[in-house]
DNA sequence: ATAAACGGAATGCTTATTCATTTTTAAGAA
DNA sequence: TTCTTAAAAATGAATAAGCATTCCGTTTAT
């Protein structure tokens, strides 16, 4: 007998509580990402989560609380992506590789959670916490615009605009080939991240 | 009295008719590319129509055609701003010049159409008569965009990439402004559009 | 006067949310 | 350890609200 462990910290519960949390966040990422908020029934929700529908409510306090939530775990694992221990020491062309790259990470390895964030992006039922989070979590791009532009570097376009412009081409790029245009390989991915830095900074320079 | 009017070509029947449906149109414009297809209610279109819920029925199937419906004019709409007297005679930078305009111009007269289409872009309930016309209205710029290839102007990148992310890049700009993240100035338009083309094109060249 | 068009209440189905009941957990007694 | 039991968690049928579509009495054009 172990005399050690006065309790366990985690009990049963509170792990039983975690896992049921995270099924019913996938199931509702996995919907709403294919058909939107309001063309998934909350029952749906629970039969693929393996739960009862009651129980969701046990969890949150309604469909608009559980949207909120599965944004807000899906932007902040986006962030994760793009910002955990990031080099801030590297050159702005290294800088922007960086970024182009850790995005494409996340567009490859979870692209439910991908088409999810640009699906409800901006939609009425968002909430504050909701908004802040899409904020702060662009907010390190946009310093890095700011900086460039700054500097000289970057096009003399509001950073701001040139943010959005180069963020609209990623996501274009993936819808595409989510509609099923065409298949992106490597080298075309490679091409279209210089494409966009000269997009960000005038050639000439 | 007029003998020499047999009969009038356009009844006042079908004048009404040609008024109704119009405003039926109208008024599942606005509302769906503000909450989107499912978030609108088909007897809240009707009211803002001014018309009765069953008179809806008359002009369209069902929901789905009445969506499909706003998506062929919209799109239409938006081939005509693209191509109408378009002068195919001009060279690469000048087309691209053009086409970015008339995008410029459909985006600002017609907010709402340009809006609903991005928010209902590949939904799974438009019907293969909406697909197609996708399809149609982009094959001048993807036309463009290969010629621009196979004359060693544009970079080398599959032409449906190339047009993905100028494509991505002008909504991203626009959906940014909607946010109410910036107002687009003249300069910051006419400045994204260089920025645009040298995406498009090596900048060396 | 007649037939088509219209309107909007009525119908029947779907869905968000609740709640009475059952199941599971934690903890102490035997 | 095994049994007992109170409290928490989970369930899913039931409730109530909402919605797409229909239908029939009314209006309108010819």
């Amino acid at each position: 007998m172990d005399i050690t462990t006065p309790a366990p910290s985690i009990s049963v519960r509170e792990r039983n509580a975690e896992a049921k949390n995270q099924a019913i966040l996938e199931a509702a990422l996995t919907l709403f990402s294919a058909r939107g908020f309001h063309g998934v029934a909350v029952p749906e929700v629970a039969k693929l989560a393996n739960v009862g529908a009651g129980t969701i409510y046990r969890y949150f306090e309604n469909k608009e609380a559980l949207v909120n939530g599965v944004y807000q775990h899906a932007k902040t694992l986006l962030a994760a992506y793009l910002f955990d221990d990031f080099d801030f020491n590297q050159n702005p062309r290294e800088k922007f590789h960086s970024f182009w790259s850790r995005l494409r990470q996340f567009a490859q390895d979870k692209p439910t959670h991908f088409r999810f964030l640009e699906l409800q992006d901006h939609a009425p039922y968002l909430d504050v916490v909701s908004r802040n989070l899409e904020i702060q979590s662009l907010a390190p791009i946009l310093t890095f615009c700011t900086q460039a532009r700054a500097e000289k570097i970057a096009r003399d376009i509001p950073p701001e605009a040139l943010m959005a412009l180069i963020w609209g081409a990623f996501v274009g790029l993936i819808k595409a080939q989510d509609a099923g245009y065409y298949t992106l390989s490597e080298s075309t991915f490679q091409a279209a991240e210089s494409a966009c830095w000269d997009l960000f900074c005038p050639p000439s320079a």
